[in-house]
DNA sequence: CTCTGTGAAGTCATTCACAGCG
DNA sequence: CGCTGTGAATGACTTCACAGAG
């Protein structure tokens, strides 16, 4: 194992690898060599050997590692085990549509409380979810007695920094936003962005372009499918 | 202006720039310099100097940037000046808060249908959109007749690849994922992910090791950054 | 003099290739 | 043997630094 800065490229890889280990284990799968966990995304196995050594030696040379006790060593590394309570701050419709999700569970996180400054949505529940919406102006306090450490930013753009602003006052340090904005963050405070607006101009960017995609030569599509990079990203 | 295959982080910053310039031309600024711009989200001048000549050159030496023709230059380059005819599919808590989302509208896109295959949804209304829900197996044809060219996967993670290739065989090119899973598309079909889950488990190692500083990485803006690698792929 | 556009240098990430363990 | 762990090589992206236009 060693020290050195942990790239969040390595991070966000290790949730992929983790969340096939957990159908590999539902699967009654034992070992996986690094190998065959890379053919299921097209990645390169010396980039999961890599990914993993940098939290310790998890595999058995000649055999591969074991699934089980591999899912358990990256739950803990992504501090999985560690429950999370969240707070939704913005009752609109990605708020409310947040607030039902059920595939924060998944991952040891709980939405315990969603916030709105409407006066129209203030004391009212949420959707399904047994969720009252608070006074944002409560927010300090809630964050106290809910005991939240992750907030989720569902307000407009113009109103997201003073959003964060607030949250940060409020002493949690890791944010989601869902706002398409480029907010100022504190040193010591994550934001991790979800924009829909760029993933969907990229697609726009992808549709404009004249495709290359003719291919004449059958070793091309080949080679392209082997190499085909795992895709992903966002919301 | 060179003709060499473009990152996607470029084309993803272009859009940064973009919202940008449209605040700015709004508060009738007329220039603006590469320096003035990258102080905006801190990067770095050059970085935005070049992400801009590869498509030409825009900027006038010794002034900057006129904001009102860099505008339409990118907006042009994004495709941004196509309108695009988006799918829903899945009538969940996310494709009907989706569904209800104005925010696609500042991009050109259009949600024009959505779809689930639950017989309780099915031609009812979803949220205040005047959408009605379509059965899925009618997506072929409600694709051709509402010349639909964007399709949004909103529905669960085991039924995420059956949808995508139902999406694929109705000759749909560009597809954005929420669904918590890895898919396999086709050459020439860009797929991008929004993953919440790799979002929040990226928070929750961060917060596992609050002594490592928080710096705000521009590649974030996605959730996970894929590889770029043939021409095109994924996120 | 200011600010762009761009080669060159620097930094960071991925892939190769192989020693060595089981 | 097969497969991990890892230094070395390669490749991608960013930043520097400056020539040259206005």
């Amino acid at each position: 194992m060693k020290s050195e800065k942990i790239s969040e490229l390595t991070t966000n890889r290790l949730s992929v690898y983790l969340r096939c280990l957990n159908l590999l284990a539902a699967a009654g799968i034992k070992t996986i060599s690094s190998q065959a966990l890379a053919d299921q995304f097209n990645l390169n196995s010396a980039q999961i050997r890599k990914d993993l050594a940098y939290f310790g030696e998890f595999g058995v040379r000649g055999v591969g590692y074991f699934v089980e006790d591999l899912r358990e060593h990256i739950t803990k590394i992504l501090g999985l085990d560690n429950a999370h309570r969240v707070g939704i701050i913005g009752a609109g419709n990605l708020g409310t549509a947040l607030a039902n999700y059920n595939g924060f569970t998944t991952s040891n996180f709980t939405v315990v409380a969603i916030f709105d400054n409407d006066r129209e949505k203030i004391g009212k529940q949420v959707g399904r979810a047994p969720l009252m919406v608070h006074d944002v102006k409560r927010m300090a306090r809630v964050v106290r007695d809910e005991e939240i450490d992750v907030a989720v930013i569902a307000v407009p753009a113009r109103a997201a920094q003073r959003v964060l602003n607030q949250v940060m006052a409020t002493g949690i340090k890791a944010v989601l936003n869902f706002a398409p904005a480029r907010l100022h963050a504190r040193l010591g405070v994550k934001v991790k962005n979800v924009d829909l607006t760029i993933a969907l101009e990229s697609l726009s960017y992808f549709l404009a372009r004249p495709q290359v995609a003719c291919i004449t030569n059958p070793r091309s599509v080949l080679s392209y499918e082997e190499k085909r990079k795992p895709e992903e990203h966002e919301l």
